[in-house]
DNA sequence: CATGAATGAGCATTCATTCAT
DNA sequence: CATGAATGAATGCTCATTCAT
């Protein structure tokens, strides 16, 4: 599946080649990436994000023009993959209850490869600045609206039962749902395995939802 | 409601008087809570610190050790002050799940009111060392455990149908719930008041745990 | 003879103590105006400026805010020192004429002193900030009115003949005078001593303004 | 009128075709100049230069060896520049004193014009290597060669009244009122236009040189 | 010849922490 | 106990220069 064309921020380069800086700003991110899950922002230099890119400190500046460029690449390339994952995972059910149920455990396992990212978003998405802030909360949003779309569904062909009201907080639920599983790993991972909690939490999502999973 | 007795990491100090000790650390954190709400951890200096508490920057250091302990006491403060409220609003229903409903909706609104510290908490509790860390998760855990106990009242006097092995996970769910509406807020309060949201998010989990609300 | 009180941008510190901030900035001001003038504002480093001063890098900064600052210091000093030098060797003369000779002398004297000085100030002084820059021009003018004075007065007194229109510049051509010492010594030195110098600009000057020397 | 010819100091090259050698360092120079009356010699950079010449960075280090070489060759360019607008606006008068009246106000509007490259040499002449610097200064003498010339005519043909041992020190100072015009001209221009100053400042030469303009 | 990506030494500035008074 | 001046390691970022293509 396809991602759809969004907005991203243009950061600005020195570098012409637009190739080039496409090849290189993934390296960054991959080298950031691995660097402030492990240490955070803050306590990574930008001289560590070079190193660990395997450049040196003058060619990471050819391609950013901030340290805060970096968590910004870093958050959208989060975000993005997670929206591949979520995509790629998804098969279309003879319900959109089906859907949901598929959707939510494929997310899940998503989440669980994922979690040092969802952390990261979660610490340090407030170090942007607004503008770039904008951005990332957008796709955030982008995210939660995949699982509103199948909860819309699944209202529509009955197999939900669901106010529509509810539908976005519904869907925000979901979402957290996954991330909690990253950020209370340290509790709930002493009581349940990924695929219990996916089971015990979709029990009681369909049951809101209305009759059996 | 007295809060109950729990281990507290003690941060070393140069001053033996206790007393004193505790009130220039309340005036500490107060003034750190602020700024760190503010400003973020890493964003706020010793120096602004101790301007905001009223003394100088030497005056900081005789009663902690590091700007690390700051971030250690505020996190202690902001679970206390959350445990106090939580357990001050809490009225005694006839069922458990009365009891619940209402330590929801008390609940939530003190998250409300408390959403720049739960924020810092999700932003900043992994700067702290892993030891610290370990006492503000057992906090984190102890807010978590007076709504686990409220369902297991529900689920021992017949008014909540849940499983025994998900009261845990349950709990988090609804301690999640509120934080969400922190973290969230960037969209649900675009869909949702706080009163809105208080409702749905206890229709859907009352349906969850079985009839109506 | 007193210096007069006079406008002064104010510069922030992080010291309290007044005293200890000018005594520090005394420091600051010699290490500068030595480095400055053997190696240029821009190749002298702030380090070297602490080193110099006799402190850390640290301790510089907490007198100044930036390096600027310390230019602005520098020229201010500079221009302070040149206004002692130049009321202190002047002695009222029986006719405005007498005073101007023996000013001019004086000052020459003190331009040949602090040639270093005067060329850092005209190489230096664009590199101020506009507003530091307004308080060096004034300062700048300030020894100029020096000059004006004396002519004005020797116009009154019939010891000089100048229309009132010529004198603002017939002052800065003395002050010119005494820096062309200084930014032309490269030539005038191979034909002139400072005494001859002194002895044949005054001549020309007063034979501009009618009459024998 | 031509230029007479005149040392110059060989800045070594990596292209061997003269021509193209000499067009390209005229772009350099008109770019650097340019940049430098603007921003000054070491806020400009290298790449700015390249870019505002219209080619590359790499380009640029085939003409030049390093970017002192710029400012040598940029003053080189003003020097030469205000050479060619001395030499060309002289018109022998029937007398010294007419040819000497007639070069001042010449010069004068030169130096009007080219203030901001006069402010350039003064600001930034130091930056050169002491050999650089060399060039720069005969180059400057021989400016002031064309007025010690006039100046011998008319003290041969008895137009002007001044001691010989005077004439290197009156030629100077002539220069240094053109340039004066520039470096003073945040007081000169509130008080007197161009005219004016060219005006006033003649006649007291004049004065000093004997008799009436 | 022309290009422009890569380099890394260098710089101004900050800030947690100490310690003499 | 309180103060605040002193410290210097650390950091984000720049820019002249090189060299492979």
């Amino acid at each position: 599946m396809e991602l759809p064309d969004r907005d991203q921020k243009s950061i600005p380069t020195l570098v012409k080649d637009e190739d080039l800086v496409r090849a290189k700003r993934r390296q960054i991110v991959d080298a950031a990436v691995e660097l402030f899950c492990r240490k955070g922002y803050h306590q990574t230099t930008t001289r560590e994000i070079a190193r660990q890119a395997g450049f040196s400190i003058g060619t990471l500046y050819e391609y950013i023009a901030s340290k805060e460029d970096v968590l910004y690449l870093v958050c959208e390339a989060i975000h993005t993959e997670m929206e591949i994952q979520l995509r790629e995972g998804v098969r279309e059910g003879a319900t959109g209850r089906e859907t949901l149920a598929h959707a939510i455990a494929n997310y899940m396992r998503a989440c669980d490869r994922m979690q040092d990212s969802i952390l990261l978003i979660y610490q340090e998405t407030s170090s942007l600045v607004p503008e770039s802030m904008q951005y990332v909360l957008q796709n955030e949003e982008r995210i939660t609206g995949v699982f509103q779309d199948i909860l819309d569904q699944g209202r529509m062909d009955g197999s939900l039962r669901i106010e529509p009201a509810a539908t976005p907080l519904m869907a925000h639920n979901i979402v957290v749902m996954g991330h909690m599983w990253a950020f209370r790993r340290w509790f709930l991972a002493k009581h349940y395995s990924l695929d219990e909690y996916i089971a015990v939490q979709t029990a009681l999502l369909m049951n809101e939802l209305g009759g059996e999973v």
